[in-house]
DNA sequence: TCCTATTTTTAGACAAGCCTAAAAATTAAT
DNA sequence: ATTAATTTTTAGGCTTGTCTAAAAATAGGA
C-alpha cells in the first residue's frame, strides 16, 4: 500500500500537528532526523497520493485519509508493544524499536488476531491510548507535574520521554503506570519539584516533571 | 545488517543450492521473480559482503556466512508461521505471505523470546525443520510418495508445494501432518496413485504424489 | 569443428529516498 | 519599509534495486 518511508512520515505529521494547524517542513525534518529538502520532496508526494494537504512555504496537515492511516501505524505500534510486554517478557523499555519495525507489517488479519489474544487493550505499556479497527481512541486529559499545584495529585498515566534511560530511571524509583502521585512542593527558581508516592517522597528536577503525566484525582 | 533485498536473494540462494554445486542466475532470477541482470548485480553485491563465491558465467554459492544468514532468516520463517497457527487461529495456508514480511524483522531477543513462547517447536506448519538458535536442524528423510513401492507406508512429514488451493485441497480430505499414508498402488501409465489414510481411500494424480513427503514406516 | 541457441553479463536508464549547496520566499528587526 | 536572518524550495547528485536491449560467453548439434 504504502512505503515504510511514507508511512514514518505519516505518523510524524500526525504527532506533530496535534493541535496545531500546520506542521512545518522543519519541524518534521527534526523529527524524521531528515533534511528540509527531503521533506519538501515527500510532501510533495503525500499531497499527490491525497495523503496530507501541502501548501509551499506554510506546511501541511494530514488529509482525513491521511489521519486513518496515521491511526492505524499507531493502533500496529501500540498493540506490538503490549504484546512483546505482557507475552514476551519485554520491559516497557526495550520495546520501541522492535514496535518501529512491526508496525509496517502488512495484514489487516494478523494485528485483529494480535488484538484479540491480548482481550484488546485499551492503553499500551507507556500509557497511551490504543486506536480500534476503527480507528477511535480515547483521549483522556493528561497534566504533567510541573503544571499541579501544590497538593494536586493524580495517577501516572503517560510519559513523554520514552527512552531506555528515562524509563529505567523509573523502573528504580518504582514508578510505573498507575502510580499515585501528589505534588507536594514546587520549587519556584527551578521547577524542581518535592514528589510524593505511596511507597516514599522524591525530588525531581523539571524536566522530568515535564515528562510525567498524571490523570487527575480530586 | 543486511537490507530485505539481500535476504530475499540469500533464502532463496540457499534453498536452491541443497545438493547442486552453484546455483545458476536464472535459477534465481525464477525463483525470485526478477530478471537475470537483476540477479547478476545481487551476487556482486553478496561476493563484495562475503555471503556468496560468485564465479561469472558459472553461477554462486553461499559461503559459510551466508549460509549461516539464511538459516537465521528460515529460522524466523518457520518460527512465525508456528506463531500464527498455534497462537493466533491461522490456518497453514494462510502464514507464508505474512512469515515473509515478518522474517525480515531485526531483533535476536524478539525470535527467541517467539521461540520459547511457543516451547521451542521443532518443525513449522508445513512440516519443515526449524534452526535452532545456532542454525543447526534435523535433516529426516522424506520420499514423496510418487517414488514408495506399492504397499509401502509412512507419515506425512512435508508437503512441496505451500499454495492456498494446494493445502485447502489436503484440508478437504483430511489429510494433514501427521496423517499415516499408504501406498495402495501406482498406475504405471499415468504415475496417479491410490492411497489409504486411516478415514478412507483417496485417488491421487501424480503431481499431487509429487507433492506430498512421507517419512517411512516399515 | 563451426554454427546456432541459450545463458549471462554489460551498458544505460529509471524510481524511491536521501543528500548538499544555492536560490527564493517568508519572518523579524531595526 | 528595508534589511537581515531564517525557513523552505529547487537543482543536481548519490545509492539501492530494478529494468531493457545489446554484447559476450557458453553449450549443443550437425
Amino acid at each position: 500500500m504504502h512505503s515504510i518511508s511514507e508511512e514514518n512520515y505519516i505518523k510524524a505529521i500526525y504527532h506533530l500537528q496535534d493541535g496545531q494547524e500546520l506542521v512545518s517542513t522543519n519541524e518534521i525534518a527534526g523529527k524524521m532526523n531528515t533534511k528540509a529538502s527531503s521533506v519538501t520532496d515527500m510532501l510533495k508526494k503525500l499531497a499527490d497520493k491525497n495523503l496530507a494537504e501541502y501548501i509551499p512555504y506554510k506546511g501541511a496537515r494530514l488529509t482525513k485519509n491521511g489521519i486513518n492511516c496515521a491511526t492505524q501505524i499507531i493502533r500496529k505500534h501500540r498493540l506490538w508493544e503490549v504484546f512483546l510486554v505482557e507475552k514476551l517478557d519485554f520491559s516497557w523499555d526495550e520495546v520501541h524499536e522492535i514496535a518501529e519495525q512491526l508496525e509496517h507489517i502488512q495484514s489487516r488479519k494478523l494485528i485483529d488476531e494480535i488484538d484479540k489474544l491480548l482481550d484488546y487493550p485499551k492503553h499500551d505499556p507507556h500509557g497511551d491510548p490504543i486506536p480500534d479497527a476503527q480507528g477511535n481512541y480515547e483521549k483522556t486529559v493528561k497534566t504533567p507535574i510541573s503544571q499541579l499545584e501544590n497538593g494536586q495529585k493524580g495517577v501516572l498515566s503517560g510519559v513523554l520521554d520514552t527512552s531506555t534511560r528515562f524509563l529505567q530511571y523509573l523502573d528504580k524509583h518504582n514508578i510505573e503506570l498507575g502510580t499515585k502521585i501528589q505534588l507536594l512542593e514546587k520549587e519556584a527558581f527551578d521547577g524542581s519539584c518535592l514528589i510524593k508516592t505511596d511507597l516514599k517522597e522524591l525530588q525531581i528536577s523539571k524536566s522530568i516533571a515535564d515528562n510525567l503525566y498524571l490523570k487527575l484525582l480530586k
